[in-house]
Parts: C-alpha cells; structure tokens; sequence
RNA sequence: GGCAUCGUGGCCGAGUGGCUAGGCACAGCUCUGCAAAAGCUUGUACAGCGGUUCGAAUCCGCUCGAUGCCUCCA
C-alpha cells in the first residue's frame, strides 16, 4: 500500500526554480501548510482554485500512502489594508461597516468558506488554527527575532529589520528580487517614519484607541502582523523545517518571502523544503480580486444567477473544468470553456457507467498496466491533471470499444480497470458524479425504462410517429435515450 | 520603471530538441427506420525576426503582445 515507494514524484519548487524530486523529511510522512483565507468576505472562484489545487495534491499524497498532517490556517486578525502608518485590520474594518462584532465576521465568512469547499467536495484539512488563537505563540517569535537582532521597537509597533536580515542571510530569494533593486524603486509613501526602510514590515502593530481587535503584549496592546501568523502555525503543527509550503502565486511576495525571512531570524535556517505555488483564476483576462470586483461566487455558478455564463454549471463540472489546466498555469474562465468541460466530464461518467454493463471476453485488447503507469507518471509528473484527464478519456474510448463489440476485455481486467478509473476520478481528483447523488433516481429510472420499452414496442410496429415522440419529448425534459447494440440506455441532463 | 511568467490549430488546454496530447466545436464515413449516442477518419498549430544545431514550436538573443508581483488579495 506504500505506493510512493514506487512512485517517483517531482514537484515543482518555487524556490529552486525546477522541478524537484520530493523526499519528505520523515519517510512516509508528510508535512504540508497552505495559507488560508482571511474572512473578511465569501470566498470566491479564484480563491477556491488555490484549495482546489491543494485539495488534489493533499488527495493524491495520500493515495501514494503517505501520511499526510495538512495544515490550512483561517486568517481571522492581523490582516492589514496596508502597511503604512494608518494600516487598518481587515476584520475590524468590516466589523465596523456592518455593525458587528469582529468575531461575528469571522464565523460568518468562516462558515460560507466551509461550505462552498463542501459543495466542490474538498477533504478537510487535519487542522485549521486560527491566527486569534496563536496571539501567544506569534508573541513568543517575535521575542526571539528581538533577541537575535533582527527587529527593533518603534512607538509600540515591532518591525523586522530586512536590511540587517539581508547582511547575513538572502531576503527575496524566493521571488528572485534583490533588496538593492527593491531599495531604488521604492515609491515614497508618506508616515513611514517608525520604519528604518521601507521594505521593513510589521511583526507587531500597536492597537490604537479606536481599534478594536487588540491584545496586550510586551510592547503594549495591538495585534500581530499578517505575514508572522503563518509562520507561528505552520512552525507549531509542522515543525521548525517541514516538507510543502503553498498559497497562491499572489502570495510569493511579500508574503512567503517574509515567512522565509521571520523563520531564518527566529530559528537560524530555512522553513520549508518545498515552495509550491498554485496560479490564478482570471475573469475575463484579467485576475480575479475582492477589490477590483472582477470575480465570481461559486453559489452564483452553481445557480447560474450570474452575468457572465449561459447556464449554471454543477461544483464537479467546475472542479473538472479546473482540474484539465495545469495548477501552475493562468487560467481563464469563460462560458465556451465551462460548457466544453461540462460535455467532457459527462462522457467520463457515461464511460464510466458503461464499463459496469461490458460483457467480459476471454481476452484483453488494451494494457491496462502500461496505461496505470501512464496515469500515475502523469500525476508524478508535478500533479499534471490535464495529463492525467487525458488518459482517463483514453480509457474511455476503449470502453466505447468494448461496448461496440469491436475490442475485449476479461472479467479480471474489468475488475482491475474499475478500480483504477474510480481510484483517480473519485479519491484522486475528488470528482462526484452529481447524477447518481440527485435522489429520486430510481423512480425516475423505472418510469424512463418504461417508456423506453413502450418506444420499442412502437418502432418494432413500426410506429415512428409514436416512437419519435417519446424520444423527443424525454430529450425535451432533459432526458437522452441513447439506443446501442444490446438495446436502449439513457443519461439525464 | 523594476522583477517574474506566458504567447500552441475555431475555442479551452498539455507537452517535448527529431515520434499522436486530450476535451469541445466542425466535416466525411460506419451503425440506425430516421436521429441521437458510440466508433473511425481528416484538419498538420506552436506570436514575429535572427542565432545555436544534422534537426527547434521546444535552447539563446532581440522585437511585439498579455498577465502577475512590486500596496490588501488564493
């Protein structure tokens, strides 16, 4: 059952710059941090893609055997609008605008988050820590980082000293920036007066009057900087070093570079051994972002409320239709693609259902084990899904085949290729098929088989009128008929 | 302005120094009472211009274009 044992994966590493063999610290162990949301709002599609992509690698971690600790954290404090002067907490602000309570804000959004990821069918991860219930544990580094000189006290706030970090160690060697560059193209923001440099960020914001969230610390009240949460959680859960970083491409930088560098300061050498980086989701060209509006809710696409798509289109069509891109590259979402995947993803599972009813032979026209490889080298291959995806449609087609009469397969194999396909369509990619979990389905199949059967009594009478009719009028209520060989099947729409 | 990524056939989207991606759409054929479904076949694409090479869409350089980051964002 140990699979990774015989299964070589590489993934690509951020910061290496390739693609790197993946040797887990502790073997059959995997340690893996991926930067939540800050629940400030819903979450929409772009973000969900990030998880998404995570939720697949997660999936197939596990498939492999590994035992996997998944750490997505919820950002419910510490965000600020900016860092300057007058940065304001994202929490508080919304807080104030709605009239509640900041902690009302979080379990709203933190309960709209669960529940989209549960409509795409994401597992959860094995722990989900607050930033609000690390206060102390944030404390704690940021005294360390004090210790070790790399930070200094400015009017209450604390800040991480980047250029004394950059002496002795590499500040911007994940998103390949040198600091001298950083330095010269600085835009001149006013009321930076606490910060030494500019590029100096906060570890610690002094609360002011009005500010609601704050906690106290040995620098006064105020609440902990956005980029040393991660750092305090995945440190805690995973260790000082552990094996996979991710977030979305956005978060390269600052935020992961300043994770690298808190963890140096703290702990004297590097955090994280893989860097991934999932990319984003654009509308309409363009990436999707809370603050420019350009975005859309995963509620607005499953009930087609939207003005952008045709129609609505299920979670598992969306999850597929983001599964066939790679987790690295732009995606753009449009109507033309989603219907495309929809039609793609509905020929899976019709191949799918049709290998159930195959007929076996005495022998086997395809090589089922050369082709599993095939699969498994696709998913080795830095979680290439769209690879992946292919294989399975060639899959398909041979179970088309079979079905024509025109290729074999033996009562093992059938076993054998079941159990494949359902291994990656359904625990590896986490697809569902939405059509058997619809309910009522086994009225609606008995009445449909009815009608099928009074079809064929006409047409063997020769009574197309009839015969047409039930065909036509089933498609217009969405249900297909679909005559084969060995008689007639339908899908529902 | 700086850093980075990308530019693939009608659309979406993989990939590789020389050999079929795949899905959707379109066309022809097979099957069918006719369709649909399914199967088969065809399309010969890699932004432009140079260079390296026996050979490049794949490596290098330049140009053009797009996007991301540089300020909060997955």
């Amino acid at each position: 059952m140990q699979l990774f044992k015989q299964q070589t994966l590489k993934i690509s590493n951020s910061l290496s710059g390739k693609k790197d063999v993946f040797k887990p610290i502790k073997e059959g162990y995997v340690g893996m941090y991926v930067c939540g949301p800050t629940v400030y709002s819903n979450v929409h599609l772009g973000n969900c893609r990030t998880f998404m992509s995570f939720d697949m690698i997660f999936r197939y971690l596990k498939h492999l055997g590994y035992k996997v600790r998944y750490v997505r954290n919820i950002t419910d404090a510490g965000h600020l609008e900016n860092d300057a002067e007058d940065g304001e907490d994202k929490i508080a602000k919304k807080a104030k605008l709605e009239q509640l309570e900041p902690m009302e804000v979080v379990q709203r959004y933190t309960v709209d988050f669960h529940e989209t990821l549960q409509q795409f069918n994401f597992l959860s991860p094995s722990i989900e820590p607050t930033a609000t219930g690390h206060i102390i544990e944030q404390i704690e580094i940021i005294k360390e980082i004090l210790k070790k000189g790399f930070a200094y006290v400015a009017n209450g706030s604390v800040y991480f000293d980047v250029i004394k970090f950059n002496e002795t160690n590499d500040y911007g060697k994940l998103s390949g920036r040198k600091l001298e560059d950083m330095i010269a193209n600085t835009r001149a923001l006013a009321a930076q007066d606490e910060k030494k440099s500019p590029q100096d960020f906060a570890l610690w914001k002094k609360a002011e009057p009005q500010h609601i969230m704050r906690w106290p610390s040995p620098w006064g009240d105020g609440f902990p900087g956005w980029h040393l949460e991660c750092t305090a959680m995945s440190t805690k859960y995973l260790g000082d070093t552990f094996d996979i970083h991710g977030g979305g491409m956005d978060l390269k930088f600052p935020h992961h570079e300043c994770e690298i560098a808190q963890a140096e300061a703290s702990t004297g050498h590097s955090p994280v051994n893989y860097w991934m980086h999932a990319n984003m989701l654009t509308l309409n060209g363009k990436k999707m972002s809370k603050s420019t509006d350009n975005n859309i809710y995963p509620n607005e696409i499953f009930s087609g409320e939207n003005s952008i798509l045709s129609k609505p289109f299920s979670p598992s069509v969306v999850r597929f239709f983001m599964l066939q891109a790679h987790y690295t590259s732009i995606l753009d979402l449009s109507d033309d693609a989603l219907l495309a995947s929809e039609k793609g993803f509905y020929r899976l599972m019709e191949g799918l259902k049709n290998l159930e009813t195959l007929a076996a032979g005495d022998t086997t026209d395809f090589d089922i084990p050369s082709w599993e490889q095939r699969c498994y080298d696709a998913m080795n291959d830095d979680f290439n899904t769209p690879i992946l995806i292919s294989h399975l449609f060639e899959a398909v087609k041979h179970i088309n085949l079979i079905k024509e009469g025109k290729e074999n397969i033996t009562t093992k194999d059938k076993a054998s290729l079941q159990n494949i396909l359902h291994t990656f369509i359904f625990d590896v990619l986490g697809l569902e098929d939405q059509q058997e979990s619809s309910g009522n389905s086994k009225t609606l199949s008995g009445v449909v088989e009815l009608l099928i059967q009074l079809r064929n009594n006409a047409r063997a009478n020769k009574d197309f009128a009839t015969s047409d009719k039930i065909r036509d009028e089933l498609l217009e209520l969405g249900v297909q008929l679909k005559d084969g060989k060995d008689g007639t099947t339908f899908t529902v729409n």
